[in-house]
DNA sequence: TGTACATCAGTGAACGCGCGTTCACTGATGTAC
DNA sequence: TGTACATCAGTGAACGCGCGTTCACTGATGTAC
């Protein structure tokens, strides 16, 4: 109690960072209030000097993370830039990943929360969507670079990332109860993709390592 | 009170139905019991003659969930199947239709709680992993006698129903909020399955209506 | 620069409410003789 | 076949609990003069 302005502003990101942690592991509903204030390091009742409901705060961590997603993708993507110089298959080689796959709390926040999407709150949808859009747009311009094409950029993006988000979802689905289906299911959307990305008409890649 | 055996069965399948409708819609935590058995016609204190707990429920929601998706899956794509007379295209037509968006409660129980499948209990997990590995054996199987290869078949329903999946997923996340990118995604889908249907090495269609 | 006071993030107890679950009771169904 | 009784799905009130939210209070921070 007593607390700088600086301080205050620090507080609410660590409020924002611990609910963002909860709600990708548990679920939004599934997290109270006291639960998530005591994770950040505080009292349930300061929690309404920062939020003014529980459906801000949600909104808040929608937002935190789309606009987060950009900037952890990227160094997380840098992780990956060893096994291939082309950024598309980057993007799919680190998306399909046991480790992407597992890291759930720092992972894709579209895949994190596309399932939860339809029920939250209406900014936080409004926020999900703007994310997503982002995304695809920032897709198609890598895919634009590094293919050398202009036309049919968006589709590609579009059905690219369908895909990786449709295999991540049920890979993570079934990974504790069956780690063998999982693989598979990974591992064949890995190579399917990395094939498409090579040989697919209007994927064609032409100089893979175009770009540095 | 006083009910006929049978009659007490009716009513359980009554209290599971009325369950796997809200449960899609709004999510298992959102909808407690007493909603769920007023809206099954009953009152609250009843539910524990049929289930030991919710836990219990959701189980035998997704089982049945599971289960009815062989029967359902093949009624509903009966009615598509006068556009295309090849069934794979006949599923990927369904499956990314804007019926099968918009109509959630009765749609791919994979895709109703491919979200919620990590968080729920074991049973219900294990029953959800069972019906992902009866799906992709059967699209397998389906695409076996279409295709008319014997070899790639379950790499090929992997990767196809992926694609649905995640690509369903993401056109019903922003459906509300931005119709116009929902059906974006949808179409693009679609069309690219559509067209890797025919083109793509290994589900090469040779024969298209092979069958019937 | 020093003093007096307002601000406001923090605490911790309390609020009403709906949750999952339990219980005593009812009475038609189903069974035993 | 008829009568007596056990069964058990149903009712509706109640249980403790944790939820989201509110509140009175604290005291260092930040501001006014």
């Amino acid at each position: 109690m007593g607390v700088s302005r600086q301080q205050a502003v620090e507080n609410r990101h660590a409020i924002v960072a611990a609910a963002e942690k909860l709600f990708r592991e548990r679920g939004v509903d599934a997290v109270g209030l006291a639960e998530l204030m005591k994770a950040a390091g505080f009292t349930q009742g300061g929690f309404y000097n920062h939020f003014k409901s529980k459906d801000a705060l949600v909104a808040a961590v929608i937002e935190k993370a789309m606009d987060d997603g950009g900037e952890t993708y990227a160094s997380l993507i840098e992780n990956a830039r060893s096994a291939d110089a082309n950024p598309v298959r980057q993007r799919i080689e680190w998306y399909l990943s046991p480790e992407h796959r597992a890291n759930i709390e720092a992972g894709c926040p579209l895949s994190g929360f596309v399932g939860d999407a339809r029920r939250l709150g209406d900014v936080a949808r409004g926020a999900y969507v703007e994310g997503l859009a982002a995304n695809l747009q920032e897709f198609a311009r890598v895919i634009e670079e590094t293919e050398g094409i202009s036309e049919g950029s968006r589709g590609k993006a579009i059905t690219l990332f369908s895909q990786m988000v449709g295999t991540l979802l049920l890979s993570r689905a079934v990974a504790d109860v069956d780690p063998a289906l999982a693989d598979e299911i990974l591992d064949e959307g890995r190579q399917h993709l990395l094939t498409a990305v090579d040989t697919q008409p209007g994927i064609q890649s032409r100089g893979r390592s175009r770009r540095r």
